[in-house]
RNA sequence: UGCUCCGUGGUGUAAUUGGCAACACGUCUGACUCUGGAUCAGAAAAGUCCAGGUUCGAGCCCUGGCGGAGCAACCA
């Protein structure tokens, strides 16, 4: 019976966000004919985060999920902040997300004349003044929240008198902060953004873009919602931090508009993660400051940081997806982010040996000139990866925390006494081991084998509860391998009140390891190829590599109930 | 002492025009395994910030509280 109901209802009830049923309501009324436009309006002033991501899967998301389009926008009205360079970086990060805006690739500066044409219309409407006062005057005149503001004494300038200012401001007449255009609103609005804003200011610096055509700028608010408009965008979704500016945003398309056609501003919450920050602000504090190596870094939540830290473009929007879109402020986990790499890379990579923390273990019984080649499957989760053959000898290493002298109880790995698997080799049992007397560092294993367990051999009846992976010492090659942990040991670092999000920098974010033993196939990985070593993690290979060096990236460990149990001992 | 928005298991999101609060992560347990980490199965965990009201019935509607966030850049 739910069966049929649902089967009636025709789709399946996968839960939409309200901004989805918002669209889905608009469609089915056939507002803006039918139509669905969306963009994604970046500010070229930096790289592009997690945070974004959140937009972008949004804006491009929902254009192509009702068959409209989404336009790429860079919100270049401020030259001081902005700079060419970030443009190619966000232009790249969308693409690798897996988002495409065809042609539609614009700038807010490209409507400067329409923006300045607009202005000159509300002066001669009234509705706009120059204002000749300093902008802490100006503050001063727009009150509090909880206090109405005063009239600016420039406030009944005759249009001639303002006209004839607005344009000799853009002549460069002016120094800058002399003189703004002010809209004429509200001086008493309880809404802050209402009190006469400014929408123009006059800036010398040379815009990335139009160069020195301009000595005036059009403020954000002058200028996207007018953007939107000359686009003819449907849905211009934005987050919380605006829901404030919305009656502005509609104040100006009312001035503006000539039919029925308005773009609706609708604003979600933003994304926050645990035990990183976010703010461009900051991220790029971490970058000058040297606290991260770039904004590639791969302890940053940028999308470059992402990626080289082996993040894949569907994991990123997978969680994504499993976060939503609502209007509640929440902190959301990292660990589901790293939850959704994991389940990504558990179908993609190819399974690997590499020995983190070598030690050398001799297999006595194994003839000292023999070498043979195991058979290792690539990916159990995938049989069309195949296998591939990794070379097996009398000495190879393991990973020291493998084998333990005086093991625990329930220990399944390598102790005198105790046998052990070889992944895709053999059954060995440990005789004795090599102590260094001083340091009590344990220096060689010795072990002999079973040549009856061979893998893939079914006769093979016997079972050892652990297996291990291994490398052998002669064909391994030597690697960097680079582990990282949280940036911060704060799950919310921006967030505590007199404490600077600096001060919960997670001094061990990055461990440095320069003697790792791998398998010999991983000698032509190429950066950004990722790989599950097995047992340890999923790793990526950093572009740092080179072919006598490789450097991997420790993207982000297997769960080790192991690790937990013995942590939890410890407590 | 203004305006706007928000308040559902540990976390994040759901719950059609009001109809016995669902999903995912995490946690715990068990099975299986040549990855202790894959995989599979199961369990615990909220009665929806509080108090009233409307209703046969409220997380959804109304009223009043409480709590949180945002808003006073010539930033976006």
């Amino acid at each position: 019976m739910n069966g049929e109901k649902t089967k009636e209802a025709g789709e399946s009830k996968v839960p939409v966000s309200f901004i989805e049923q918002i669209i889905i309501d608009d469609l089915r009324e056939g507002k803006n004919n039918g139509r669905i436009h969306t963009r994604f309006p970046p500010e070229p002033n930096g790289y592009l985060h997690i945070g974004h991501a959140k937009a972008i899967c949004l804006d491009f998301g929902m254009a192509e999920k009702y068959g409209g389009r989404c336009n790429l926008r860079f919100d270049d009205t401020n030259p001081v902040k902005e700079e060419v360079e970030y443009i190619d970086s966000i232009k790249e990060d969308i693409h690798w997300l897996g988002f495409d805006w065809d042609n539609r690739e614009y700038y807010a500066s490209d409507y400067f004349g329409k923006l300045f044409d607009f202005a000159v219309d509300l002066i001669k409407k009234g509705l706009a003044y120059v204002d000749d006062q300093p902008s802490d005057i100006i503050a001063e005149q727009k009150g509090t929240p909880t206090q109405a503001g005063t009239e600016s004494p420039f406030i009944r300038r005759s249009v001639q008198e303002n006209l004839d200012l607005f344009y000799r401001m853009n002549e460069g007449e002016f120094e800058e902060g002399s003189r703004v255009l002010r809209a004429r609103i509200d001086m008493s609005s309880p809404n802050m953004h209402m009190r006469d804003p400014i929408i123009y200011r006059i800036i010398k610096t040379p815009h990335h873009r139009t160069g020195n055509s301009w000595n005036v700028y059009p403020m954000y608010d002058f200028a996207h919602g007018q953007c939107d408009y000359f686009e003819g965008i449907t849905h211009s979704l934005c987050t919380l931090e605006f829901e404030i500016h919305r009656p502005l945003y509609d104040w100006f398309i009312d001035q503006l508009m000539t039919s029925a056609y308005r773009p609706r501003q609708i604003e979600f919450n933003r994304l926050n993660l645990t035990y990183t920050v976010m703010s461009k602000r900051r991220l790029l504090e971490l970058v000058r400051d040297g606290k991260v190596k770039g904004w590639d870094d791969p302890r940053m939540p940028t999308l470059c940081g992402l990626r080289r830290r082996g993040y894949t473009p569907e994991s990123v929007r997978k969680f994504i997806d499993l976060i939503g879109y609502t209007k509640v402020e929440a902190i959301n986990d990292v660990s589901l982010l790293e939850h959704a790499v994991r389940e990504d890379l558990n179908l993609k990579a190819p399974r690997v040996f590499g020995v983190l923390d070598p030690l050398r273990v001799v297999i006595t019984n194994y003839p000292a000139d023999k070498v043979e080649e195991m058979e290792i499957i690539n990916n159990p989760e995938d049989e069309s990866m195949g296998s591939r053959m990794v070379p097996f000898s009398k000495e190879i290493y393991i990973e020291r925390d493998d084998f333990m002298e005086n093991p625990p109880h329930k220990f399944f790995r390598l102790a005198p006494g105790s046998e052990v698997r070889l992944k895709g080799a053999y059954i060995i049992r440990c005789e004795s081991f090599k102590k260094n007397p001083e340091s009590g560092i344990i220096e060689e294993v010795y072990c002999t084998y079973d040549p009856e367990t061979k893998s893939g051999k079914h006769l093979s009846a016997k079972k050892v509860k652990g297996t291990l992976h291994w490398v052998s010492a002669q064909h391994a090659i030597d690697a960097e391998v680079r582990l990282y942990d949280r940036l911060f040991s704060h799950e919310d670092p921006s967030g505590q009140k007199d404490r600077d999000y600096r001060e919960f920098l997670n001094p061990d974010s990055l461990k440095v390891l320069k003697n790792c033993k791998l398998e010999p196939s991983l000698g032509s990985a190429r950066p950004y190829d990722k790989f599950q070593f097995q047992r340890l993690g999923y790793f990526c290979t950093d572009p740092d590599s080179t072919p006598a060096r490789p450097v991997f990236n420790r993207t982000v460990s297997l769960r080790d109930t192991w690790a937990r149990m013995v942590s939890k001992k410890q407590e």
